[in-house]
DNA sequence: ATTTTATTGAGATCAAATCTCAATAAGGAG
DNA sequence: CTCCTTATTGAGATTTGATCTCAATAAAAT
């Protein structure tokens, strides 16, 4: 099945790398103020075409719906659990896997929870 | 709100413990086979509680249900994309968190994603 | 210009998880 | 022990993110 270029994908992805994180409802929300005849499935379809591609990441954290991200060079994300923040960390490393030939690595995933310095701030108030 | 111990969260425990990452759903599956008057909400529930008191971990790998993790001791997971296998890790280094002082981190999450040995030969052929 | 078929959009459908609420039972007080 | 408060339970309804269906449309190869 060879893929086809059209009009609402590329403005999907226009839309994902507009936003910080969205979810596929918000890249929806913001499509729809701007071309209202788009359907809520062109839009899912497309953020999941762009991942599988290597245009976007499915991002998933716990309790949370799936955000996708458009930034797709290797990097860590803090979330911060009062605020809910989702925040961009540079990797600094790529970590060692342990047992490593028994596996064969292809991506890797790294999630840091806890609170960001303005709620840790308030927190200790 | 203090909480009461009862029959059905140890259950619950008990079969989370006997299982490998289960989701809440095989919980339910297996307590329904011994104990048939368990509610589903029920074990939902107390999967959710114990998570809470830190007695169980909350999985959350992409596009899957989530699970629970009765070892609570800090280790990585390696996923296989093939087989769909998750795998304990144990993790052999803390991570440190690249600016650390803007955070205050009190969990990290690492997965790997793959191919397992097995499936990584299988598919060389 | 014609043909093939990937893609779209509206709405239906699915499934995990949560919520509702009356009945039950944990566990502290007397 | 008995009584009382209220956390917990269980059945089923509800919510909600996401996917599926399918006729209409449009990309792109011939």
């Amino acid at each position: 099945m060879k893929r086809r270029s059209t009009k609402q994908r590329e403005t999907v992805y226009m839309a994902l790398m507009s936003l910080y994180h969205p979810t596929a409802e918000e890249v929806y929300e913001k499509l729809r103020a701007e071309c209202p005849s788009i359907g809520r499935a062109t839009v899912f379809r497309n953020l999941s075409v762009l991942a599988e591609e290597g245009r976007a990441v499915k991002l998933f954290f716990p309790d949370e719906v799936a955000r996708y991200d458009g930034n797709v060079d290797g990097h860590y994300h803090f979330v911060c659990r009062r605020c809910d923040a989702i925040i961009d960390l540079p990797a600094t490393q790529k970590l060692p896997l342990p047992v490593s030939d028994a596996f064969t690595v292809e991506q890797q995933e790294i999630n840091f929870y806890g609170l960001c310095r303005e709620c840790h701030r308030k927190i200790e108030q």
